[in-house]
DNA sequence: ATGCGTATAATTGTATACATTAATCCAAAA
DNA sequence: TTTTGGATTAATGTATACAATTATACGCAT
């Protein structure tokens, strides 16, 4: 017998509140109070406070006395992210390389593929989502729960930036061309290749995302 | 006028769970329900509940149908850990002599102190506390958010088996040295130095935690 | 014995009332 | 004008009742 598994209020409120301040309905410095989400949302506290909490725990809101406050990243945070991510990164692909099955690989090329669509329509709101995906999903099939519990939330908090880098046309052409490097390697197995592709494609990044940085001041 | 902020019932009740569980009250398969929790610590389920949620965020505890299962850590986790530590953790360090203040220094220091007198008293359960704050202290008095998330989730998911590394009384002292020269460096400013020592130490304990492991089986 | 289905019990999910705490505002005094 | 005190308001913290779900036990048919 198949299992219905309707995901909780809590989880649908988090999903949805999560979203938002990556998509930046909720900006920076925005405050959100329980009462006013009561309202806007249809459901009762309990399961926005739980939400709420979850948010906390990633950094995406903090207590502010008055409600609960969206915050930013700063360059300090987008910089240690990003270096982070560096060292990380490369693991999780090895781990994918090594742990890799024939759905896992699918999927994975499914993602490539959808890449290149969204590249094509010049659809950069897609184009981000997409290379969140692909990085989340790399980490998850890695199979290794701490790789992938360390690098998912770092990704959560860079999406809101990565729309800016994406600005830069010939960055995206080289990181489809990394991402499909990478995929390669994980595909034949070359646990080792992927490993440093990856972190060079994590170093590619960082350059760009902190040279806009600077620019846009 | 001062402020008094009283803790919440919800940390109070994190708090002793996290702690029962790291010290090992609630072994790895011990089934947590609201219900039983209710009783055992005379507060209402809101609280507990988000408690648990928060402890599940921290990959301690995991739904299972029935009630929420304590987890353990498998040779992989504790590897990847490590891992992920060698390669971060010297960030810390790195920043934390840069952002060093008398206050934060005099702290840290008060952390060696006590770390030799309860090696003096073969205090073991005091030493693997004493070795976690040395270094979640050092994490936070980096000023680097993102290092200290990433970082502390991971020194709670070792301290259960920091213990049985620390039987190893050679290893101990060698422990406390690195600990001596690391906060040195940091004292100095040689930001560089505290980076590179901080990392050789992890590596260290981690061959150390590994080769336990094994022969522990 | 084994598998199936239903009744029952146990547990979590959600809403809400009440308690407590913290922020705001305004009036009065320095 | 600034500050201070307290009343008022608004927010979160907590407990609890009720709903929905899921596990379990048991009887029945095969």
């Amino acid at each position: 017998m198949r299992e219905f598994h309707t995901t909780s209020l809590a989880d649908q409120v988090f999903d949805k509140l999560e979203n938002d301040i990556i998509t930046g309905v909720y900006p920076k410095g925005e405050i959100l109070t329980e009462l006013k989400l009561v309202e806007q949302l249809g459901v009762s506290r309990t399961p926005i406070r739980e939400a709420l909490r979850r948010l906390e725990q990633e950094r995406l809101i903090a207590e502010s006395g008055k409600g609960s406050v969206v915050l930013g990243i700063t360059e300090e945070d987008l910089e240690d992210i990003m270096n982070i991510r560096e060292h990380i990164e490369g693991l999780a692909s090895y781990y994918a390389a090594v742990n890799m099955t024939p759905d896992g690989l699918k999927e994975l090329e499914h993602i490539m593929d959808l890449q290149e669509f969204y590249f094509s329509k010049h659809d950069l709101e897609h184009m981000r989502q997409i290379d969140d995906k692909f990085h989340d999903l790399i980490c998850q099939l890695s199979k290794r729960t701490v790789i992938n519990d360390t690098l998912v939330p770092l990704h959560r908090k860079t999406q809101r930036y990565r729309k800016k880098s994406m600005e830069n046309d010939q960055r995206l052409v080289n990181m489809i061309a990394e991402h499909r490097n990478i995929f390669n390697a994980i595909a034949a197995g070359d646990a080792a290749l992927a490993e440093s592709l990856t972190a060079q494609h994590i170093r590619n990044a960082k350059l760009n995302m902190l040279e806009r940085l600077k620019n846009n001041g």
